[in-house]
Parts: C-alpha cells; sequence; structure tokens
DNA sequence: CGGTATCCTCACGGATACTG
DNA sequence: CAGTATCCGTGAGGATACCG
C-alpha cells in the first residue's frame, strides 16, 4: 500500500456501513430475512429492541429501500415488514456474518479468556 | 414464528456483533485481509480512524484473537500487525459485506433520495 | 513510531407516557 | 396495534498532549 494514499474503497464502505452497518439494521435484516413478513410487535419481541429503536431503524431502512412497509388500515392497525430486493440481496452477507458469529462465539471467548489470564 | 419467543439465534449474534460487529474493526479486519500486514500507522492513514480509536479496537481485536501483533524492538519502535486464522475467517463475511457495499452504495443513495422527495 | 491519558461532545438507545 | 414525543444516562469516539 503507497503510504501516503488511504486504502482506497475503506472509505465508500464506511459510508454504507454508517447507514445499514448498525446492530440493529443487520438483526432487523436478519430476521425478515428468516421469517419473511414480520409486524411490528413481533420484531419488536422476536429482537428484545426497544420500541423506539424499531421504529428508528425501520424508518431508516425503508428510506435506504432495504424494507417496504405495508400499512393495513384496520381497527387495531396492522403493519408489515418485508425485505424488497436490495434488502434480500443485504440478507447475503448479513447471513454470512450471522453464521460466522455463532460459529465463533465459543473461540472467541476462549481467546478472550486466554488472553486476560496472560495480563 | 412462535409469537411469545425471541429469534432463537439473534441474542447470540448480538452477543458477537457487540464485540466484533462495529465499524472500525470491520475495516481493519478488511484492511489487514487485503494488505497481509501493515503498522500501526500504515493502518491509522489507511483507516482516516483517530489514533485512540485504532489503538482501542487493534487491542480488542487481538484479545478476541482475530488479529496478531507483533513487536519489533527497534529506535524508533515498529509493531506489525496481521490476521489470525480466526480473523481470516471472519474476513469472508467482513469482505462480502463489503463488497455489497460498494456494489449497492449508489442504489442506497438514489432509493434515499426518491424516500426524501415523497416527504 | 506506537502508543497512553485526559477531556469533552454528541449520538445511541432505554424508559416512560401519550395518541390515532 | 403501531407508532411519536420527551427525558435522560451511558458510551463511542475525536482532539490534544504527553511518553518510552
Amino acid at each position: 500500500m503507497p503510504d501516503n494514499i488511504q486504502c482506497p474503497d475503506c472509505k465508500r464502505i464506511n459510508e454504507v456501513l454508517s447507514r445499514v452497518g448498525d446492530r440493529w439494521s443487520f438483526l432487523v435484516v436478519f430476521s425478515l430475512a428468516r421469517y419473511g413478513t414480520l409486524r411490528f410487535n413481533e420484531l419488536k419481541r422476536s429482537l428484545g429492541i426497544s420500541q423506539r429503536m424499531l421504529s428508528l431503524t425501520l424508518k431508516q431502512l425503508e428510506r435506504d429501500g432495504l424494507v417496504h412497509r405495508t400499512y393495513h388500515p384496520s381497527i387495531p392497525p396492522k403493519v408489515e415488514y418485508t425485505l424488497t430486493e436490495t434488502g434480500r440481496s443485504f440478507h447475503e452477507p448479513v447471513n454470512a456474518l450471522g453464521l460466522w458469529a455463532l460459529e465463533n462465539l465459543d473461540k472467541i471467548e476462549t481467546a478472550r479468556r486466554a488472553y486476560d489470564e496472560t495480563v
């Protein structure tokens, strides 16, 4: 790497991650991909997320074109969320990350304990 | 989804992501995977990260067993960082995410503008 | 060069209450 | 049910200064 330039892609990757790279966005996409369609409170229970953060996260994801929102004007109201095509394509790397996480949690905890003992 | 239980994997995924799922960790792993070995200040310039955050991020990644640190006691000192095997395996999903980010930045910005106009 | 220490700010995010 | 509004605490993270 030439030492006076930045990692050429990191800046752009950073931009995208700062939009859809937070933990709640990951988990919402992960959940919607798994279950297809979920209502607001189903997502809320599913993720253990606060009402406020879910509302904010869903609005961002809708704005960025990853999530589609369908409002059924019944009483009580019913709102369903699904992934858009872009959202589904985002699911692939998100899922890969989730699987890696599940597979490596133990390894990380072991490494962490080992590290802490040497200190 | 049964409506009274949580997304079964989300809790564990959340745990791992809360450790290695921050943006700086992603970018450090992404950079180290691409360039192999980098010194502290090379990483710093490469990522546009503050000295403090890079120091903290590297220490976490070393602790979690994703990054290996080699100290050369010369004058001036020289410290090189590489990925461990776990770190390299982490690179796969991180890279997938990075590539997705690069491919979809435009699409996201377009969706965002469209959304903002309807409001 | 490769850090640590300190200070300071602001955004993340929970708790609670209220509404159509 | 599906939000919005408000308040508030904590922690992420930059800026700066200093050190071996």
